[in-house]
RNA sequence: GGAGAGGUGGCCGAGCGGUUGAAGGCGCACGCUUGGAAAGCGUGUGUAGGUUUACCCCUACCGAGGGUUCGAAUCCCUCCCUCUCCGCCA
């Protein structure tokens, strides 16, 4: 959420950040209008409640020196009248505001390239080679079901399409390969492990983004107002929200595993092959809270700290800078980590961090007390996955594949595997 | 799910319907004291909004939301959460 304050101090700056992004007049002269009259409500009512805090005191006094007190009680009964409405009118307006200011996505950074689509997204770097294969190599779906790795015809039996069943070896690889990420993520990189509910609040919803905007991407309870998480963002992020942190705390800096529901509206016909698409996948993902001046100090670390799981796994991949119009809703920068995927022959998202500055952190009320005294200041909040469980599985079938259809464990997790080296029949 | 108890400031803990943003204690910060430390003494120590260059000032907040009243942390209603016991259960 931005600040109503700021737009009204830097409505131009804010409208030239808004117009950057695709679609959006928000009709911010509107709202600074009805944030006058909140305003100006406001002192009325401040005023006459002053007024009458008074007269009610004068009224126990004059009450304990046994005086009528009649004529004052009734003065301050048609304040009330006033004040009644003068806070209706009030509330009114600040519910509309805060809508609207909910419905406003994050100012983009400035240095982040303009553009509509992900074609106009930067290179930044690239890690790795693609590997030699043969002329034809298998995908993921063709090299999970011969393996016996992933059952996707009875996970659709089960519940839909967008379903997979991991079985065998397929689901032990999946569960080292969270292990794995994990492992690293809190001994190597510093992060401490939560474990959260994967069922959240509206409140928690409403503190990331997620809501109310993008209702139709959730699944929802039918009985509960809950809902299932799209990501460990939600849970992990509200972890503090309405709290206030000391600064010596910052960064805190967490990891979490959970898997992620997402109804994937509006993506029919978008990859219905395979794992790459899911209304169910897991993910290991990473959430830091950072002091203003340090989130894009931060926000390179958290990336660098995704890349370490693919270069583990010696998997090729490259890290894109997201332009403008490729850039999520609450975000401020964003960079993305494409894997390769040879029977695509194209670089796959597996990772996704972004700094999102103070905006969830403004919804969220979750902010840092300076230790040299003042006002607490909302902290910045950012994340990024570090990884998508099912696409790094999709990613080490296709890399690892030999030409005799069998798959090579990476070595890096064959000790989470009993020391395996081979997938096959 | 049933029965009961409770939710007050960073923590503990008072609080008669009237001038209480809230006694007292602890903690914390600063100062004095000290060779140094402890103890002791003094001062300060919530959040949000409005106003202001700033200081000040004003308003709201004692789990949340309503209500009664001239006036509510204190009375009434609803909801949420926590704890104890019982039931059920991975």
């Amino acid at each position: 959420m931005l600040d109503i304050k700021f737009i009204r101090e830097n409505l131009q700056v804010v409208k030239a950040g808004l117009d950057r992004r695709n679609g959006g007049d928000h009709e911010l002269d509107a709202l600074l209008e009805q944030e006058d009259k909140r305003r100006q409500g406001l002192q009325e009512s401040e005023q006459l409640k002053n007024k009458k805090k008074k007269l009610s005191a004068e009224v126990g006094k004059q009450k304990q020196q046994g005086q009528d007190a009649s004529q004052l009680m009734e003065e301050v009964k048609n304040l009330n009248t006033s004040i009644k409405e003068l806070d209706d009118t009030v509330e009114g307006l600040e519910k509309i505001i805060h809508e609207k200011l909910l419905g406003i996505p994050n100012l983009p950074d400035d240095n982040i390239p303009d553009g509509r689509d992900e074609s106009s997204n930067k290179f930044i770097r690239e890690w790795g080679t693609k590997p030699s294969l043969s002329n034809q190599p298998l995908n993921h779906v063709e090299l999970g079901e011969k393996l016996g790795l992933i059952d996707l015809k009875r996970a659709a039996k089960i519940s839909g399409a967008r379903f997979a069943v991991y079985r065998g070896a397929g689901a032990a690889l999946l569960r080292a390969l969270i292990n794995f990420m994990i492992d690293v993520q809190t001994q190597e990189n510093g992060y401490e492990e939560l474990y959260p509910p994967f069922l959240v609040n509206e409140e928690s919803l409403l503190g990331t983004g997620q809501l109310p905007k993008f209702k139709e991407d959730l699944f929802a309870m039918e009985d509960d107002p809950l809902y299932l998480i799209p990501t460990a963002e939600v849970p992990v992020t509200n972890f503090h929200r309405e709290e206030i942190l000391e600064e010596e705390s910052l960064p805190i800096c967490y990891t979490a595993y959970t898997p992620c529901f997402r109804r994937e509206a509006g993506s029919y016909g978008k990859d219905t092959q395979g794992l790459i698409r899911q209304h169910q996948f897991d993910k290991v993902e990473l959430v830091k809270f950072s002091k203003a001046s340090e989130s894009e100090k931060e926000l390179e670390k958290l990336v660098q700290d995704a890349e370490t799981i693919l270069k583990k796994l010696n998997l090729h991949y490259r890290v894109m800078e997201l332009c403008v119009g490729d850039l999520g809703f609450s975000a401020s920068k964003t960079y993305d980590l494409e894997v390769w995927l040879p029977s695509q022959n194209t670089y796959r998202e597996i990772s996704s961090c972004s700094n999102f500055r103070d905006y969830q952190a403004r919804r969220a009320k979750i902010r840092c007390k300076k230790r040299t005294g003042g006002k607490p200041e909302f902290v910045n909040t950012l994340n990024g996955s570090g990884l998508a469980a099912g696409r790094l599985f999709v990613a080490i079938l296709e890399n690892y594949q030999n030409d005799d259809g069998t798959v090579t464990v990476p070595e890096a997790i064959r000790p989470y595997l009993q020391g395996r080296e081979v997938l096959s029949l």
